[in-house]
RNA sequence: GGAGAGAUGGCUGAGUGGUCGAAAGCAACGGUUUGCUAAAUCGUCGUACGGGUCACACCGUACCGCGGGUUCGAAUCCCGCUCUCUCCGCCA
């Protein structure tokens, strides 16, 4: 959620910020509900105030007496007018609060115009765009697929969109992990095994829920939920929490498998690895002062770029505009793979700055040891990346004439070998 | 899964219906004292929301695991839930 004072004192900017972000949200709604809310609070407390005076009165008078009795009749009409005012406010937060959340987060100035995908601003390329090449073949016609990925056993055993990965593939998927955990450490972030699953607490501090209900799977006896990020229990794991400006900046990775149920997906994204419901991704979550926090982004989307660079993966880093980026992001990047065999870009990393969107939600702060104050601190993270999409990157783009792929280098050590061949 | 015990401020821990936001101690922070360290001593020492202020100050309200109830009044009584600990069972 946003800063409540940005609403009350300068709607404007909250109202351009909706704008930009071409979200539908009845900002005027909200700013109403606010000002009844409070001036119920201001009555309710008032006659609180008074009931709790005339409380330590009656602790002072002599029990049963014809003064005391009297009281105890005036405070029972009070007592009663301030239940009723009560359950009004109850229902009045309630909808305040759902209007409240129904507020997008403010893009940073820098992130440009823009509707749709097309007006997402290309900010750089990286690596060489191999044209025209003799053998572009999508990773899901390679004739020897079934030795590396199982398909149609997954659909059997749970249903589409949960593949096996078998033998080469099953090494290489774990050689992703641990090459990027390995490189996260390097660079100083923690590392973290995390919960799989969550409950709802968790799923509302960082915007699953309410709105995204249906893209997670959920337990039926525990109402828990399968993550769908690592994101969801790295950012929890700090929630409610107010830390010493001198722990920031924190900076923490986590691998987890990723459960979506991807409702609404079809065609082309969703065929071979493209879009899956489980799949492996190593998240980097970073816990910083309100100051830096741009400085932050920029590094952390250089960390993951480097990810790629090492893999010579070419790629392609998108600011992400307005009406694209996320409900809650200030600002977003995107890293694309290319994609040889299927000539196209596939999503391996978002990068975003949140400020304190979701540390206010999540209730995240430190003491400023200047003002003494609690902070809410700026929160950012970003995949590290995404295994499948870079898998299929490394099938496609290291496909030979011979029909074998060849192996980035930094993986040779993790793989055991340079190539994959078929059988 | 079964039986029992418990949940109070950063920590330890008092408090069983009425000036209790909550004793005391520890830790922390600030001052004084001290040759340094240590010790002593005085003071400060929760959070949120609302009002107020340019900003402080200040004022009000709420919060003693969470949610309901009883009562003029609840940390304290009643009901439900969650979590922690101990014992038993089961188990990678």
């Amino acid at each position: 959620m946003i800063d409540l004072k940005i609403l009350r004192e300068s709607p404007d900017v909250a109202r351009d910020g909706i704008r930009k972000k071409h979200i539908d949200c009845d900002l005027e709604a909200v700013l109403k509900a606010d000002e009844e809310r409070r001036k119920l609070i201001v009555d309710v407390e008032s006659l609180r105030a008074e009931q709790k005076s005339a409380n330590a009165e009656m602790a002072q008078m002599q029990k049963g007496s014809p003064e005391f009795l009297e009281k105890v009749g005036e405070m029972r009409t009070l007592s009663s007018s301030i239940k009723e005012i009560d359950v009004a406010l109850k229902a009045l937060d309630e909808t305040w609060n759902d209007l409240y959340l129904s507020v997008p987060n403010i893009p940073h100035e820098s992130v440009p115009e823009g509707k749709s995908e097309s007006e997402n601003v290309e900010y750089k390329t990286w690596g060489e765009i191999p044209q025209q090449e003799a053998y572009q073949i999508p990773h899901y016609d390679f004739d020897w697929l079934e030795q590396i990925l199982d398909f149609k056993r997954g659909t059997k055993v749970t249903g589409a969109g949960f593949p096996f990965f078998v033998g080469d593939g099953a090494r290489l998927a774990r050689s992703l992990v641990s090459f990027f955990l390995d490189q996260a450490g390097e660079s100083g972030i923690q590392e973290m095994a995390v919960p799989f699953f969550v409950n709802a607490e968790s799923a509302t501090a960082t915007g699953q829920l309410p709105d995204k209900e249906g893209q997670m799977y959920q337990t039926i006896q525990d109402g828990l939920y399968a993550i769908p990020t690592a994101e969801v229990p790295l950012t929890n794991f700090l929630r409610d929490e107010i830390l010493e400006e001198s722990d920031l900046p924190i900076y923490r990775c986590g691998y987890s498998a990723c459960f979506r149920r991807e409702a609404g997906s079809y065609g082309k994204d969703v065929r071979g690895l493209n879009r899956v419901h489980q799949f492996d991704k190593v998240e980097v979550l970073k816990w910083v002062k309100p100051e830096t926090s741009y400085a932050e982004l920029d590094s952390l989307r250089e960390y993951a770029e480097s990810l790629l660079q090492k893999l010579g993966l070419p790629y392609r880093a998108l600011l992400m505009c307005g009406g694209v980026m996320g409900f809650s992001q200030t600002k977003q990047y995107d890293l694309e793979v290319w994609a040889m065999g299927q000539q196209r870009w596939l999503e391996v990393s978002s990068c975003s700055n949140f400020e304190s969107f979701q540390s206010r939600r999540a209730k995240i702060r430190y003491k400023d040891l200047e003002t003494g104050k609690n902070e809410f601190v700026h929160t950012l993270n970003g995949s590290g990346l995404a295994v499948p999409r870079v898998f299929v990157a490394i099938l496609e783009n290291g496909l030979q004439a011979d029909g074998s792929v060849k192996l980035p280098e930094v993986l040779v050590p993790y793989m055991g070998k340079d190539r994959i061949e078929p059988k």
